[in-house]
DNA sequence: CTAATCTGCAACCAGGAGGTTGCATATGAA
DNA sequence: TTCATATGCAACCTCCTGGTTGCAGATTAG
């Protein structure tokens, strides 16, 4: 049986809540397209296209680099942001598994029904 | 320039944050998990395995429900939840964008390095 | 040096999220 | 009919979230 496979795909997908919680907000969902463009952003351009405080601002980044989502760095007087891909693909991955298992489902259940 | 398809991307990306949003919650997890075997089920038997009250579980697959991902269907005197797959394929495909636009920001980034 | 800029920290606030309890109601079984 | 089961509704509570303002500190520009 594929019970064990489906109580490691489990805990793979309850392990990215954080990061699903981090997405579950417009304001961070946009600020992470533009850090997708590749270049780090400082708070103050961040903020620039926002019509949010520059401290809103500075929390949602907050919990975007909790999630693992975001990094900082200082140069100099300013903070950049830069995206870090990797916990998006696992949470990706992870939405793939939960996919697969209804598909497997579903056809076990149809093959089921048609013996 | 890809402008036009990054603002599109964008506007993809911050439709599903409600989708990420009740993701965020390990409980909720939980139950997307059980309902992955393909048969409905009914808020008692949902709330059999856990600690929680049933009224937390009938919470929880509320935000579910007004989430799309899961639909709910009166049978008797018991209400059964299925999986809604589609919400789930649409958030994938939307961290699918921002993975390919961080990808190829860095091959830009790189090319324009390299001349 | 002085002024402008970028950031961090703390207090504060309104509203929502997650959870519980209690009670009422509908349905199935005996 | 009568009892047990499955659910729904409402009130209540606590804590977190998203947002603001005000002020202080660090750094760069002139």
């Amino acid at each position: 049986m594929s019970a064990i496979r489906h109580e490691h795909a489990a805990r793979k997908l309850r392990r990215n809540a954080p990061v699903f919680a981090a997405l579950g907000d417009e304001t961070r969902l946009t600020l992470l397209t533009k850090l997708c463009g590749g270049l780090p952003l400082s708070i103050a351009r961040l903020t620039e296209s926002s019509a949010l405080t520059r401290q809103a601002i500075t929390k949602h980044l907050g919990v975007l680099q909790d999630a693992g989502l975001v990094r900082g760095v200082r140069r100099g007087r300013e903070n950049l942001f830069e995206l870090e891909p990797r916990p998006l693909d696992e949470a990706r991955r992870a939405l793939d598994g939960i996919s697969r298992q209804w598909d497997e489902a579903l056809a076990r259940l149809k093959s089921f029904v048609e013996e």
